[in-house]
DNA sequence: GATGAATGAGACTTCATTCAT
DNA sequence: CATGAATGAAGTCTCATTCAT
């Protein structure tokens, strides 16, 4: 009876953001069953019916959103040619959908903690599966010579870490003066991380620390070392 | 009266040693009051005395902690004369200090989130106070000409952020091959959050990706020391 | 519609023997109307259309399985004509049937007792139903003068007691050495049941105690029919 | 600190009266811990305190009860001299003891079914134990020659179950007409069980079935198949 | 200061039952 | 007639915290 499935279907969805909706709020500790249920807009057992578990709802959650991301990411990748650009173009796009559904980033990277060993591994793994993505694009440059070789495992994890961290900064504050913008970020973080690769930053502009950012030489211009 | 004075410090490091050792094994929220106070060689209500909840025992945990490892880094800062010099050294120091203390690294890093808001900006806070110290540094190197104008804030995030992805990789993972040692971490680390920042790589040896890291050509761009 | 009525009677039929066989392996609070749909190849909804509710069903269960026993007993009942053989009759094919459907003797004698008081005063009765029975034969034996004045509705209790106890020792128990057959209790019983009215007892053979029981000399208090 | 250890002990005397009290009014499934917990004037976590778990307050409960009873009913047994008066003394003393409980004798005999596997295997361990209790004075009395040889494993078990369903009888219905009084219910129970091993009844006086039980010859002066 | 029995709010989970399809 | 998604009351159990001793 595709009816009664496609009921089911939709309230699974319902429910999984309803619990993303609750656990970025409370904390996935402090979320409840009950309060996912009411602002799922059914049952406690109704709930239940649709998974196992409380565990399993965030697990879920996990599952549906990281394939979300990954296919964007990968999408983006294969418009690129260019491995540098490639890699760009990934956490061009982890920073722009992860900045954009904030409560979702909360729960994956602050609150996931608190689920328990398992769940942490499987963050680890989606993490993982990140790096990887972003590994191979490294390791294609490193062959076709558009960087020197490095340890690209470890570079990659910085990499994720970098965005991670200024992404979870940028999430968690509240809005005021000193806090940059989207764009500031990614503009800053995408000419840090090339450059962290050796790679040269088209068109960079730079931002100093302070008040307000202001632009500055390219790196093309700045021949210090370069000389 | 100083005896009894000492005497209650000396409990609380008691409790708060066995709080680490508990919570490392089980997880904060695992980690049951009972625990900590047969490991502390005390009892509940002991436990109570000492500490008004548990998360404050998780709290005063935390300045304990960073309050050790913040002196550790500015002592290594202090050593050092070079803006570069001293933010490498900073992160030379806190990659050292977390690899040795594996469990509280747990602690911190993955097992703190389940511990409520409170912690939550608590960590935020002591991270900003690293990322703060970073930046100090590179405001500084930036000043006199070492490197080039950048948005210190962010950058400084990225660091912390790269360091952290990378060290708690190292700390979760199992020994096996592919996995690198702290010297390797550290190597590729360092060159690469030095390029980040357009700084010259001193006796840089690059390491590439794959099963066994092997040394490689110094990085072609840096050639000022090699020459 | 008897068309209709024949296939509701067969399904109704198809739940009880699922309800049967879920309730004698899972016992009453363990077995739910899901586990007992799905053995009668229906739905929940399916068995809520037959049955009013859970208890319902056991109670259909039990009705339908205790008349058929009684009918099979006042069979064998008319089938005798002598009092005492009425009841020794009786008691045969109370044994005889009730040990051949183990999980049905399980389901009255130990899983019931969940099932509510309201199930509970409906075995009562099914018990006095068959004790009254009994105690019809002894109250027949006691006119004719076959068998001493006496207590028969006590008596008549004792022996379904007896009875019972026996039974469900026999159907709980594991096959093992020390175990008797249903041939040696049904034996041991009858003669002491008989005994217990002062009633003789046709071609006896008692068993000893331990290991393996052997025949042995008639009771000499009751030579009557021996001499 | 024995202070707080008899307070624990008391307080776990008045949990047990507490589960005893509500199961035989509710029945164990009925039984909630938060009603027995009212009942001993404590709190849901205090019974959790004292015991692990609601089926280990209902095994407490029938070991400390059989206990009990068991001592009483060797005792008896230790009094008596003739094998045949030793089994007629524990069957008085299990009779008027657990007559004197009715609501423990219910809880036992009726409500346990619903504990699950574990407590009613439990529960049978202590019918065995009673019932090689009986055994062993009918083997004694064989060995005497004070009864015939006989499968005592079985009789015992028939004895037991006799009482058990004359008891639960008495122990479950209103007083009303027909309704036996305790002292008939021993009187006919014992010449029954006596006559049933060919054991002669010394003193016997047997009621007859109906309305007012009224005495009947004694079992001696009953010559009929004496002669 | 220390102890541990006791508290009680609240968590997750189950399942007989209902009802729209 | 049948289905199975949904309900919601009730259950067992945990654990941070309190407090009399």
């Amino acid at each position: 009876m595709p009816v009664q499935q496609a009921r089911a279907r939709s309230r699974q969805q319902k429910i999984l953001r309803a619990a993303a909706s609750v656990i970025s709020r409370r904390g996935y500790q402090e979320a409840g069953i009950e309060e996912i249920a009411r602002e799922a807009e059914t049952s406690k057992g109704g709930v239940y019916f649709h998974f196992p578990g409380k565990e399993s709802i965030l697990l879920a959650l996990l599952d549906h959103t990281s394939g979300l991301v990954r296919g964007k990411v990968e999408q983006a990748i294969a418009a690129e040619s260019d491995p540098v650009a490639k890699a760009d173009a990934a956490l061009r796009v982890l920073l722009r959908t992860l900045a954009k559904h904030r409560s979702l980033a909360r729960v994956f990277a602050v609150e996931a903690a608190g689920a328990g060993p398992q769940f942490n591994a499987r963050v680890a793994e989606i993490q993982d599966e990140f790096v990887a993505l972003v590994r191979e694009q490294l390791d294609a440059a490193v062959a076709t010579g558009a960087i020197v070789p490095m340890d690209t495992a470890i570079v990659a994890q910085a990499w994720m870490g970098a965005l991670d961290a200024v992404l979870l900064r940028y999430v968690t504050s509240r809005p005021g003066p000193g806090r940059r913008s989207l764009d500031e970020i990614h503009e800053t973080l995408r000419a840090t991380l090339l450059r962290s690769i050796g790679a040269p930053v088209p068109g960079a502009a730079v931002s100093v620390a302070g008040g307000s950012p202001r632009p500055t030489n390219s790196i093309e211009t700045n021949g210090l070392e370069r000389r």
